[in-house]
DNA sequence: CATTGACATGCATACGTATGCATGCGAGCG
DNA sequence: CGCTCGCATGCATACGTATGCATGTCAATG
């Protein structure tokens, strides 16, 4: 049914392995051949295929990006430049769609099908990257961490994103001071939990228990964690939310509750998606250079097939608040 | 370096082939070997070869999944879905993202890796689904529309969901009317524009040249066409958008020039993403059944896979009004 | 006890490509 | 004119899995 190389060497006069070389400009072949080859290819509409290449040359030209919140915007904002350096340098990117539980992924991954893999969203005691390690195969944890794992990471300074916040909400005043939190494994929350506790304890301030809400990151959960804090005991003047799409759920609940932003409470995000600029959302937040991070994920993922023993890299993107229109002075 | 179907076989003491049946469970393979087999499987790690087998059985248990604008949500929430379907019928899905004039995509969808396609952003004129067709590689498309194509399709009721819009405008006693457009080589865009234009004449009214804006299906495109129909000439009172991403945008126009909505105008948009329900967006908007879509495309894909001869299908999926917050009578 | 048949397994090979090695050819040199 | 060398190409094979066919074993039957 489909075209071989064996059909192109027939119609070119020449053998299968000659037609291999030919077409990928192999110097042993002589110019004369390469064009009759290359002609009798495209009258054909050969296309390489690609399990025979894989199998004979043990290696795919392909990396996989595991992602399980695609409806979140920074993951298509985060992947989106990470395929435009991967298919520069040569690679085709393959989104393997993380759906919770599903034992195929994982076979999906080391069935030999991928020559790397960058994982998204991994959660602190994911087996998967600790599998892909025992297989050794070449992988970079990007955005999201996991404990006690040599490997290499891509992340931003999520810590002091979040110290960045407690300082802004001290600078503004602000004492009663709540959080909205993502769900504790995934290792951006926990950090960030921790940058904001430590940098709130620097100014006297502190984040008391029923102050906090952990749940996933979603607007969804933004919405009826800020609806809870605002109606169960003492109300928050500030409030911090561990993403921008967390904290855009918390404008929405605002804006059902008739709470006034930033008047009557202050809120901000991390992450500044592209959304958080919209005149409509308007939200203070620290920024990262999103595309700059996926491009430094993508150079380590390359440096780590070319060189598979190297000591892991870890690289930290910086972060920077960006000042707009959803915090205010306490009052 | 990695765990072949020999390395089982010696440990399990049979031959490779008896690897390979037992582990998909043939019926002409013991239990008790089954189960031998299956134990040194596991303890060796052994996972199935995916060239190997793809080049052995010339199939691939994979479906390309076509999409160019992952940044816009509503490919996301229509992927979603699809990969969830497919997963469940025991295919993996591939995602392809097409970032324009990168000829390493169509090879990508030809060369043998994957056994049909799904596209999601065809255009008009879009040579790939043609090439596809040539080749016989089953394929759907999904949403958008390619013109003079014997294929599968999977579409909503665009110029429906317009007519609904217009008769709405026309109900709320507006007259002058614009609409900001997706670009016309998108067959949504111009099976919303004629289903517009026409329902808006079977009411007396009508669409002038300088009252519609043609632009990508983008946000800031919606605001800066937005901002243009609102400075330039006469205001319109109700302004129909192709998408709920470019109404949104138009928000964000409205908001920056200190346009009410929707007392001073109306906006209404089409899709019903996620977003427009959120309180600080509520967007009056054409529903879809966009997880009912992606079910459907995941069938067309799965039985033209299974008879790749049969007469082609088409699958439109039916829209009904949301009436929410940013629609209003003319003044 | 010989024959048949059902059943379990192994052998050989095919899928499509890439590559080490051998071969053949022509030119250059002594 | 014969030898050597370089270059272009073909041959054989490897990659890992799946499958048609042949083979072997054992129990049941006459």
């Amino acid at each position: 049914m489909a075209i071989t190389s064996h059909d192109v060497a027939r119609l070119a006069g020449v053998s299968q392995p000659t037609v291999s070389r030919a077409l990928r400009d192999h110097p042993r072949v002589s110019l004369e051949t390469r064009a009759k080859v290359r002609e009798a290819a495209k009258s054909l509409g050969y296309v390489t295929n690609h399990a025979g290449r894989s199998l004979s040359t043990l290696s795919t030209g392909r990396i996989g990006i595991v992602s399980a919140e695609l409806g979140n915007p920074f993951y298509p904002a985060l992947i989106a430049p990470l395929h435009d350096e991967l298919s520069a340098r040569g690679y085709r990117t393959i989104l393997v769609t993380d759906r919770g539980s599903d034992p195929l992924e994982l076979e999906t991954l080391i069935d030999g099908s991928l020559d790397g893999v960058i994982l998204t969203t991994s959660e602190i005691d994911s087996e998967i990257p600790r599998e892909l390690a025992r297989r050794g195969l070449p992988m970079v944890l990007l955005n999201r961490v996991v404990d006690d794992l040599k490997a290499d990471t891509c992340t931003t300074d999520d810590a002091g994103g979040a110290a960045l916040i407690a300082n802004l909400f001290a600078d503004l005043g602000h004492t009663c001071i709540a959080a909205i939190i993502g769900h504790p494994n995934a290792s951006t929350s926990r950090d960030g939990q921790l940058g904001f506790v430590h940098a709130l304890a620097e100014r006297g301030l502190e984040l008391p228990e029923d102050m906090i809400r952990i749940g996933p990151f979603t607007s969804q959960f933004g919405a009826s964690a800020f609806r809870e804090l605002m109606t169960d005991g003492e109300r928050p003047t500030a409030v911090y939310c561990m993403n921008d799409v967390i904290a855009i759920g918390a404008l929405n609940g605002a804006k059902e509750l008739g709470i006034d932003v930033p008047n009557d409470v202050t809120i901000v995000g991390l992450d500044d998606i592209e959304m958080a600029s919209w005149s409509t959302i308007n939200l203070t937040t620290v920024h990262t250079d999103i595309p700059g991070m996926a491009r430094a994920a993508a150079d380590l993922i390359l440096k780590r097939i070319a060189n598979p023993t190297a000591p892991p890299i870890h690289h930290q993107e910086s972060v920077s608040l960006v000042l707009r229109g959803t915090h205010g002075p306490a009052h």
